[in-house]
DNA sequence: GCGCCAAACCGAAGGATCTTCGGGTTCTCT
DNA sequence: AGAGAACCCGAAGATCCTTCGGTTTGGCGC
């Protein structure tokens, strides 16, 4: 289903997106013919979703990460679709996860300072079925990628 | 120090990050050679970091997303450098952060079943000064993005 | 062994794209 | 007004993409 070849592509087009088939297929050793047309396939079958760059949050005024865990109210059912409908509304809001466990959504966040941050948590708490949310601030990344293990 | 064209092109770029110079400068309403110009004062400047490909992780075998909350024993200064050190050896540890708040560390998995995920706790359990782990296997993604708010 | 077929590969060539360069425009400050 | 900086444009050679026909490779049945 996926060859050798392909999981090497897959690999370094992970980590630059922006290569030139010619490099690429120099890199994975076959001519930049077959390169194309396996990258051609692989977009194609849905391996590849697309391609992004990769910005500075430092540089652009957004240093601060936040994760925010969240408990809504289980009055009615569509607490859930409202809730998600209203994430979807705030671009500050990198990331949303349902989760499995002690409580019901994780928010990862980017902020410019505590003041936004206080005020985005205002927000939150008006935003539909809240009930509780536990705040944590990022110290350090250790480890942000988008890569995949392959 | 960044104008409006050039929040134009990066909030393109974080789309589609291999649009073609002469599609963007379109986008953005200059020519080809402008738009080529002040990208790659963007880039040199340390605004755009590089340039990914977004893979499909159902595709590829990595179907389950989990979030683990670390506690780490506090006996010496050294551990929290030890786990970081760990954490990189570890490719389906997708992000980790160090966070202020009720524990120490929270990691992002990529895990293709249940059975991996439980031999990867075992390896967890014996990574440098873990104390305590809790997990939340994602059920549903909201948003998952790694565009910033611009 | 032998012929057949499918899959993958290669190299060439026309078309599209990148990237540099010289020059023009606009704006500000003196 | 004049100088200079910042920005922009269009042209042109170099590079790259993408298609196409032909070749190799590796099964598979006879």
């Amino acid at each position: 289903m996926l060859s050798e070849s392909d999981k090497k592509i897959l690999r370094i087009l992970q980590q630059e997106g922006r290569i030139t088939n010619h490099e690429l297929a120099a890199r994975c050793g076959m001519s930049p013919s077959a390169c194309l047309e396996r990258l051609r396939r692989l977009r194609e079958r849905g391996y590849i979703l697309g391609y992004a760059a990769l910005l500075n949050p430092e540089k652009l005024g957004q240093p601060l990460l936040i994760f925010i865990e969240v408990t809504l109210d289980r009055t009615t059912g569509d607490v859930f679709r409202e809730f998600a409908e209203a994430v979807r509304g705030r671009p500050e809001i990198v990331e949303c996860h349902m989760v499995a466990g002690g409580f019901d959504y994780l928010l990862k966040l980017r902020m410019p300072d505590m003041t936004s941050y206080r005020t985005f948590l205002t927000h939150l708490a008006e935003m539909p079925g809240v009930r509780e949310t536990r705040s944590y601030p990022v110290i350090e990344e250790v480890k942000s990628g988008v890569a995949l293990p392959l």
